[in-house]
DNA sequence: TAGTGGTCTAGACCACGTG
DNA sequence: ACGTGGTCTAGACCACTAT
């Protein structure tokens, strides 16, 4: 009966597609591989630690080794209410968080000089001042998302985007008061695994990537006016673009 | 000098992002680490694997353990001719294969049953026939990308989208052709860690996220007329939407 | 051939969560 | 209290790569 870690993971990676093992199912425990398999804990836990990090498995200590889910989030990045019919109910990934408001957390807002890929993505000079909005976004006691928004500082320190509390329609609706309402979006997305302190800020489970978004606002004129960097939660969420030619 | 995995693979990170480790060079063997921190050698093993899984370092056998680079392709889903400059030199991630042509190895053209998934985004029966255009681009030899279409075969059995070479302008000229031109799209994306047969096939580093991109393409009155499911190699792609409001 | 990573063993002890 | 996962050791042997 002794078996590779990479073959005891097969045999279970086989179970969990063919639905003997469902999502949240426990797998067998360490011991229960030593003993079927004969082999030692090391290459059992080596066996288990290869579905964790496929993202199929998820640990909990003192209970056991359980079967992912995936029941994600939907991030539409743009709806357009006059095209809203022609996706109706043909999504890919069932949501079961559909549009559920996330609760903001650790929210700061400071002033700080502008780093090198912020200073050019808004056409300042490196190291101008801007407005750093930082928050981290919850769901059901989850975090989900981490997000920081830069502003030219000049353009926004005297409004309602300098305090916590931005007031009805937020940024984006302060923006437009000044004269600076954003009229078009470039985001640039990369997937990737996390660093050790993004892992625990989002407290991710192993073998979850991160996905990072750079999304500019740029007025009608072109002018970038704002900058958010997101840092989403993988496991969590589904990404959502409607595009028209 | 002994040391836990953890405070080894902090001490690396910590010099891979101070720069004195740079992108391509080569870590500390595990013998090294063993000699350094006073470690056994599965704890030095264990520390480069921490960042392995990170997807900060690469392993290669009889070699060495290397810093990880990432200069990605681009992959714009919507440029707009019209209102190309707003974004011009400000992107966030430094390209430097931009634009560059893919290849496409193991071309695949067979007429399939439709699996649940694919006949609910093309508004089929299940078990309806669908046309399955399966291939995989490759950029300097090295795997980048599996894509998957689907498309109603009642529509395009009789065209040369039924033939792997669609011809000049491809299978959206040949839609058109037929009075289903492609007008709009949806993009669903969700990366996660890739299962081993998908590693294999685009040939991934340890570490490597893939996206899953499934994009269905809808005529003017709201068809859809194909389905085509891409996973990326994370390691490789950045992916840029402009939107507008 | 020497040096690198790749895999496995048999044991130890610890930390945590569940029952 | 017990069973779970978490970490580490000291050794063995194998497979691949560079030179």
């Amino acid at each position: 009966m002794a078996q590779s870690a990479r073959q005891i993971a097969d045999e279970l990676r086989e179970r969990i597609h063919s639905g003997e093992l469902a999502p949240g199912a426990r797998l067998p425990g360490e011991p229960a591989l030593v003993r079927d398999h004969g082999v030692a804990k090391e290459t059992a836990r080596r066996a288990l630690t290869l579905l964790v990090t496929e993202g199929l498995a998820v640990r909990r200590r003192g209970s056991g080794t359980y079967v992912r889910d995936f029941r994600p989030i939907r991030r539409v990045a743009n709806r357009r209410p006059a095209q809203d019919g022609w996706a109706a109910g043909r999504s890919i990934w069932q949501a079961d968080l559909e549009d559920r408001p996330l609760s903001v957390t650790d929210l700061t807002v400071e002033e700080a000089p502008a780093p090198p890929r912020v200073a050019q993505a808004l056409g300042l000079a490196e190291g101008e001042a801007v407005l750093v909005r930082d928050r981290r976004f919850v769901v059901e006691d989850q975090p989900v998302q981490l997000a920081t928004s830069y502003l030219p500082a000049e353009l926004v320190r005297d409004s309602a985007i300098a305090r916590p509390d931005t007031g009805p329609g937020g940024t984006y609706a302060r923006l437009a008061e000044l004269g600076l309402s954003p009229d078009r979006f470039v985001e640039e997305l990369r997937a990737r695994m996390p660093a050790p302190d993004e892992a625990e800020r989002l407290q991710l489970a192993e073998g979850t990537p991160v996905v990072e978004v750079w999304r500019t606002a740029f007025t009608e004129d072109g002018r970038a006016v704002e900058l958010n960097r997101m840092l989403l939660d993988a496991g969590v969420y589904v990404m959502e673009y409607h595009l028209s030619s």
